[in-house]
RNA sequence: CGAGUCGGCCGGGCGACCGCGGCGGGCCCACGAGGCCCGUCGAGGAAAGUCCGGACUCCACAGGGCAGGGUGGUUGCCAACAGCAACCCGGGGUGACCCGCGGGACAGUGCCACAGAGAACAGACCGCCACCGGGUUCGCCCGGUGGUGAGGGUGAAACGGUGGUGUAAGAGACCACCAGCGUCCUGGGUGACCAGGACGGCUCGGUAAACCCCACCCGGAGCAAGGUCAAGAAGGCCGGUCCGCGAGGACCGGCCGCGCAGGUCGUCCGAGGGCUGCCCGCCCGAGACCUGCGGGUAGACCGCUGGAGCCCGCCGGCGACGGCGGGCCGAGAUGGAUGGUCGCCACCCACGGGACCGCGAGGGCCCGUGGGGACAGGAUCCGGCUUACAGGCCGACUCGUCCG
């Protein structure tokens, strides 16, 4: 079963490496309103014309989760799940190289509405870079401590 | 073949990889209702607007009056409806068909813009006619008084139409026919109503998505309904002022609620509630109120999806629909699953090329490149209505033309 994806993905483009985006479980997600206004209130923020990113570190031992907020600013009920839909799969892989025990809410701007999936992945990455919470070089321990105060 | 009317249906298909939610099963375990694997199911015709009608849940349930809301041709269908079917009436179309919030305007009240002389028991501006006075080229002209709703002009609408009698000129003033209104009779229809006849008085607007009248119907709140368990014993919400860049904090006042303490009223004389609002009346009924002090929780599960259910066949009915038989199980989330990245095919639109048909404008076919695919997503569940929608399919019927 290991010769198939590869097969798939080299009949397509071989240039593309990306892993395969997946969806945010149930058990990764941020659920109580008490948590959300938690992440809100205490966290520290990065906005982007089309995204907000808030974060908190806590002590409790477990991966880092996720929670989404869009508004009915973006749009009908259609567009808002939309736009949920592929946060929650650009969310998953990012989640995965954030320190256990960081909480965060992605809130939805009204321009979030019209873009694209890559748009919004860069968004993202811009979002967490300014928080000190790039996955790509820079080192995820170090800033860890920084989320603290 | 062209133009058109009505009804029904679809809402791209197949595949690959990685995923998400529910249910069922198996395995593992450092047991945490954690991990892995398999099977299965997983948005719409409108899921939408939340406009009607129900189911269901809780509260209430002697009744009466007033107020309030809804419906409005008839007969059916339906659990019910403001829905659907057939029919009736009125209007439109050559026609198939379409449109109608379709009870009552002799119960009463109100309103009818602009134009016009006059608009609701109407109205003399011009005109017509008579009389009086004056003038006269003897045709008539000018002024006044009165008659006249036939003619002109205005309007959506001018108080019936045509012909005659009549008259100074006219007028349903009178007569005939027609139209319209009312009453009665006969026949047909379950009925709305239709057809025919007789008589009557003589014409007697519109508006009830204006008040109103008539007939019939209507308890209140809603799944955040409601229930179980756990946790916790006290706060929550609203308004104002002040402090702070801000998140927020402090103080004061009001409302709801729990515990403790004190007080007042009350169970023969009824505190306080309930019966949609008010009044009468009825029922439940032992607590209610005031002051002071103290300073919370808000999570899980049930409800929760098998139902006026869907599909097929037969029978009854013009039809809506109903009956019988057989088969099927097709979402149940809760910060809210049904997606992401692609490939192929089909469809539509541009551009380019090729051969073909046609005298021609042009037409379809094949290939290539590029682009496009709407309106829109459950949240207790059904039946409707309304609104939005790229593109496409099927059937019935009408009118016109050509061929036979």
């Amino acid at each position: 079963m290991e010769a198939v994806p590869s097969s798939c993905l080299g009949r397509a483009a071989p240039a593309r490496a990306a892993p395969p985006p997946t969806v945010l479980p149930r058990a990764l997600r941020i659920t109580r309103p008490q948590d959300f206004r938690l992440v809100l209130r205490r966290g520290r923020r990065a906005g982007r014309r089309r995204l907000v990113v808030h974060a908190l570190a806590t002590s409790i031992p477990r991966p880092a989760r996720a929670g989404l907020v869009v508004g009915r600013g973006v749009g009908p009920a259609v567009v808002r799940h939309r736009v949920s839909r592929r946060l929650r799969h650009l969310l998953r892989p990012r989640l995965e190289a954030l320190p256990p025990g960081t909480d965060l809410v992605v809130r939805a701007q009204a321009p979030a509405a019209d873009a694209t999936s890559v748009e919004l992945g860069e968004d993202l990455d811009a979002a967490l870079a300014r928080l000190g919470l790039d996955h790509h070089g820079s080192g995820s321990s170090a800033a860890a401590p920084r989320l603290t105060d």
